[in-house]
RNA sequence: GGUACCAUAGCUCAGUUGGUAGAGCAAAGGACUGAAAAUCCUUGUGUCCCUCGUUCGAUUCGUGGUGGUACCA
């Protein structure tokens, strides 16, 4: 066991520059960087979810990363396999007398490591399985509404998850699981902020260049590798909308179009749930976009070690 | 130049037998514990193009403009 280190967390919508920042602020903290991103925990996944692997270089010393390229195009990975091999990295670098800087736009799992969210190991119960497979979808979402309190229809929109859900709490219920067995651990947040004009320019400028540069071609080419069109469309954004255009269900003004909608959407949402993290008490120290990047730094070494020693 | 049609929310349009108006999309706000780049909820005051007229009252009818579209010259 290693002493833990205060983990020191940037976060921000898309297209605000994080990386950059995370990885320059690792090269002087001789820090590693642990990505809380969805979506770049897929290999050959690159250009769609700017992964930027080349930013990972502070003055020719390339700055280890993690949870990046961790996992094959067409799995489901899911907020408990990210909380695992989270703190894993996390142990592995703090192990090295290394400074863990979390870096990333997934909300839910950045809050999943930060504030330990409780999801125990799950098997999957044949017994359990074979037995509610009959039941009609009202009587599934019936036995889960007994189980557990429904947030909204993320929990019934298909028996898929409705069974996953029933098999999780019945499995919690049956093993009198307590609290979560990953110790917490000192945080101080960041956050890339811009104004909601720049956020959509920049969105759209970053979108336009990614276009001309390759991003088509990569999605292409997933296809041609027997990723399934459905698989790349339930991926979302970039990944939804160039298989669309490339399977000929949108011209390729109607996808250029409503990506760049649909990105717009997801960076408010991801905006919604950095404020609803502040709500629920996380301190966010935010830093305007627009200040130069020395200058970003120069404050979240300042505010970080000021905390970190009153 | 003539004729016809159109001019209503950021966009596309509906509607008011004359009592000042509503959908979709966009946008904004919110939720979120095993697909989260997902999934879902809430929110609609806008010189109804301008002018004059008729009327108790006009965005709605009429005159004259202005702009657009189509056809004819």
């Amino acid at each position: 066991m290693s002493a833990k280190v205060k983990l020191l967390s940037i976060l921000g919508a898309t297209a605000t520059g994080k990386t950059m920042i995370a990885v320059a602020v690792a090269g002087e903290l001789n820090g590693e960087i642990l990505s809380a991103d969805s979506r770049q925990v897929y290999k050959n996944m690159n250009i769609g979810t700017g992964k930027d692997l080349d930013n990972y270089l502070v003055n020719g010393n390339r700055i280890p990363y993690h949870l990046i390229d961790i996992v094959d195009v067409g799995y489901k990975y899911n907020v408990f396999e990210y909380q695992r091999d989270f703190y894993k990295a996390y142990n592995d670098i703090c192990g090295r007398n290394r400074q863990p800087v979390l870096c990333g736009g997934s909300g839910m799992y950045i809050e999943a490591v930060i504030n330990a969210y409780n999801m125990p190991e799950t098997p999957v119960n044949h017994i359990l399985r074979a037995d509610i497979e009959k039941k009609s979808d009202a009587e599934l979402m019936n036995l889960l509404s007994s189980l557990k309190n429904l947030h909204n229809k993320t929990d019934y929109d298909t028996r898929k998850r409705m069974i996953r859900a029933i098999e999780i709490e019945i499995f919690k219920k049956e093993n009198d699981i307590q609290y979560s067995n990953y110790e917490r651990f000192d945080n101080i947040y960041f956050g890339i902020i811009f104004d909601t004009d720049t956020r959509r320019k920049r969105i759209t400028e970053r979108l336009d260049y990614r276009l001309k540069n390759g991003m088509i071609e990569e999605v292409k080419q997933l296809l041609q590798n027997n990723i399934s069109a459905d698989d790349l469309i339930y991926y979302g954004l970039e990944y939804k909308f160039i298989t669309l255009y490339l399977i000929g269900r949108l011209r390729y003004d109607e996808m250029r179009q409503q990506l760049n909608i649909a990105i717009h959407q997801f960076a408010k949402r991801q905006m919604t749930w950095f404020r609803g993290m502040e709500r629920r008490g996380a301190k966010i120290n935010w830093i305007d976009g627009h200040l130069p990047d020395d200058e970003k730094i120069k404050l979240i070494k300042r505010i970080f070690f000021n905390d970190f020693e009153p």
